[in-house]
This record gives C-alpha cells, sequence and structure tokens, in this order.
DNA sequence: CCTACCGATCGGTAGG
DNA sequence: CCTACCGATCGGTAGG
C-alpha cells in the first residue's frame, strides 16, 4: 500500500510530456531516422517497448514534437505581433521572440526538429505543418507591411520575409549559450540590418 | 571478344561518380540514416552488395557527396572573389555564385546533403569539413571587409555575415527552378537587402 | 560487379 | 508499463 504512493500523487501525468521532450533532444541531436525507440526509452528510463504505451508509432512521437514546437514558436511570436506598438517596437518585439523560442535552452530541440525533420512526417501531419507555418508566416508578411506604411523597411516582398526566415532559422547553426552574444543584441543587430535609420 | 568491347572505351571510369551523384540526391531528398544503400544501388542498376565495391563504406559515400559538394562552391565563389573589381561587384558576384551552386538542378543535392547531413560524418571527416567551412566564410569576411572600408555596407561584425550565410543557405528550403524569380533575381534583391544605396 | 548470405538492430506487439 | 519476442531490414562480406 505505501509502495504504490510513489507514483500516486504526480507521477503518472506527465511521461508522456517526458518522452516527448526526450525524443525532441534525440531527433534535434542525431536526427528523427537515426534515432532508435530504444534511445528515447532510455532517455525515460524505461523498457525498450514501453513508449508504444503512450504512442501508436514512432512517427506519431514525431508529430507530437513538431506540433509542439510549432505551437510554442506561434505562441510566443503571435503575442508579440498582438502587444500593438508602432510598427517597429512590434516588427522588434517578434524578432525577439522568434529567437529566444528557438535559442533557449528548453525550446530549441523542439525547434531543430521542427526545421530539420519535417520531411520524415507522413503526409498528413506535414500537411498540417505546412499549413501552421503559412499562417505563422503571414503574420511576419503583416508585419513588414505595417513597417513599409511607416516607412521604416525599404522592400517587403515575399522574398525579403524569406530572407529574414533563413537570418533567423539559421542562427540554430551557429548560436551558442555561452559564445558572448545575448539573444537580445542578436535581435537588435538583426533589427538594424533590416530597418531603415530612423529619420530625425 | 565482342563482348568486352561495351565496357572498354569509356563506361568503367565513372560508375563510381554516378554512385556519388545517385547519393547525393537520396541524402538530400530522405537524408543520410533514411537512405538505404539498397536504395543507391537502385539508383544506379546495381546489385545491393556492388557500391561496396567502390566505397568501404556508407559514411564514405557521404564524405565523398559532401567533400565534393565544398568543392563546388567553394570554387565557385572563390572564383568570383578573386575576378577583381569594386568591393560590390566582387560581393554581387559571389553572391551570385552561391546561390547558382546552392540551386542549381546538378549542384543542389550535393549542397543540401553538406548543409543537413554533416552531423553523420565520422569525426575526422566532420573535422574536414569544419576547416573548409571556416576557410570558405573568411573569403565573406574578407569581401564585407572591403565593402565597409568602402562606405557600401553599414555592418561587417560576425553576426552580420551569420545572417548572410542563413538568408544565402536558406534559399535552399523555399527555391522553386519554376516558381517565378530567377537566381540572378533573388541575388540582386539579397544584395540591395544588405548594401548602402550608392552615392550619387 | 553479382550471388548468396550473415549478424545486428529496428519498430512494433501479445500477454500479462 | 515490463517481459519476451517476431519479422523485416540493414550495412557489410566472402567468394567468385
Amino acid at each position: 500500500m505505501a509502495a504504490s504512493r510513489k507514483s500516486v500523487i504526480k507521477d503518472e501525468p506527465n511521461r508522456r510530456a517526458e518522452i516527448v521532450r526526450a525524443a525532441s533532444r534525440l531527433f534535434a541531436e542525431k536526427g528523427y531516422a537515426a534515432t532508435t525507440i530504444r534511445d528515447i526509452a532510455k532517455a525515460v528510463d524505461m523498457q525498450s517497448g514501453s513508449p508504444f504505451y503512450h504512442f501508436k508509432t514512432k512517427h506519431d512521437m514525431l508529430k507530437a514534437v513538431v506540433l509542439e514546437g510549432m505551437e510554442i514558436i506561434t505562441g510566443a511570436v503571435g503575442a508579440a505581433a498582438a502587444q500593438g506598438g508602432t510598427p517597429r517596437d512590434v516588427f522588434d518585439a517578434m524578432l525577439l521572440a522568434h529567437l529566444e523560442q528557438l535559442l533557449a535552452e528548453d525550446g530549441r530541440h523542439f525547434a531543430a526538429t521542427l526545421l530539420h525533420e519535417g520531411r520524415h512526417l507522413d503526409p498528413a501531419a506535414l500537411a498540417e505543418l505546412i499549413e501552421h507555418k503559412d499562417r505563422y508566416e503571414a503574420l511576419w508578411q503583416k508585419a513588414m507591411r505595417d513597417l513599409k506604411r511607416a516607412g521604416d523597411i525599404a522592400d517587403d516582398s515575399h522574398v525579403t520575409r524569406l530572407f529574414l526566415m533563413g537570418a533567423l532559422n539559421w542562427t540554430v547553426q551557429w548560436y551558442h549559450p555561452n559564445g558572448g552574444r545575448t539573444v537580445k543584441q542578436i535581435a537588435r543587430q538583426l533589427s538594424q540590418l533590416l530597418l531603415l535609420p530612423r529619420t530625425r
């Protein structure tokens, strides 16, 4: 009776979340295909068959990681976009939000999996991801339109937005937490690169 | 005797190159880990064991693809950098050269493998790749230094170079040959985004 | 370069 | 969630 105590209070509910978290790290580090169910099980101290109690297939684990990653970023950047202020303020807040989620200790494995392992999703989940992504990028396109109207940017074309996405998402490849640059500094430099100098 | 004619004149010498080419496409499309020796063999009409006549291991195939990709890009951009002209002309030529190799029908699978599958290299080959990459990025850093001295760019810091690399390399994710934009147009737009308007 | 094959590993499952 | 296991597939090899 005392023995059952161990898992009664609060253990059980987030074994699934632990699996997703461990999977995100392994998928980010080794890639989906090179990550083994046994790797994931070991990372959360389970036996090799046990993750299938929580997920029907390995693909479902990837889907959970990718969709959670998408929601983390969309949530943070959407909040920044909705906060109000000048187009410049909004844009700067969005840059910072995107980079913080992408580079933070806890979110970066979700982001890296999202950016690099999408092709291993089954067609239905891939379609869902693309839909999310399109909505997300529309947020940026709108922010750039507002900047353009306010005279803060020279060009708000789709190609410019794609260059921006590249500059942002590529940070995953080179950023190191102890690399001497804060996320805030990186965001500010990107803002200065893209926006026209303030008039006055 | 007549039968031996078939492979005497010019068949044999480039079976290895055919394997590398097929491997680059498959690694780019499915990823290294999800690509099977049998996939590669089938793509060049061989039996499943035969690629090992040309390569000792699957890792060696990846190494060949990645190093060839690196050489293709370094060669093209290095030539552009060495051609002379104003810092602006040199930079524009480098942008175009990088994008042409990255997005061309024949080179893009090498580039995509290079950009995404490097982590599957063995440590020695990975070190070699990083060395190549550092030399390559130094080329860009120098071009930016020259731009800065000529007053053509506001900031030539390392971070700006990394943003540039991101904008460039991310094109692999969105460019489509029939997408209505030529590589030349893309290069020009990126140049306009980064460089200051010409004085006069 | 093919034939024939091997040991290892993998995703997944039945039954408890 | 564990135990015990299965069929399939994989990288790689011997021998020709």
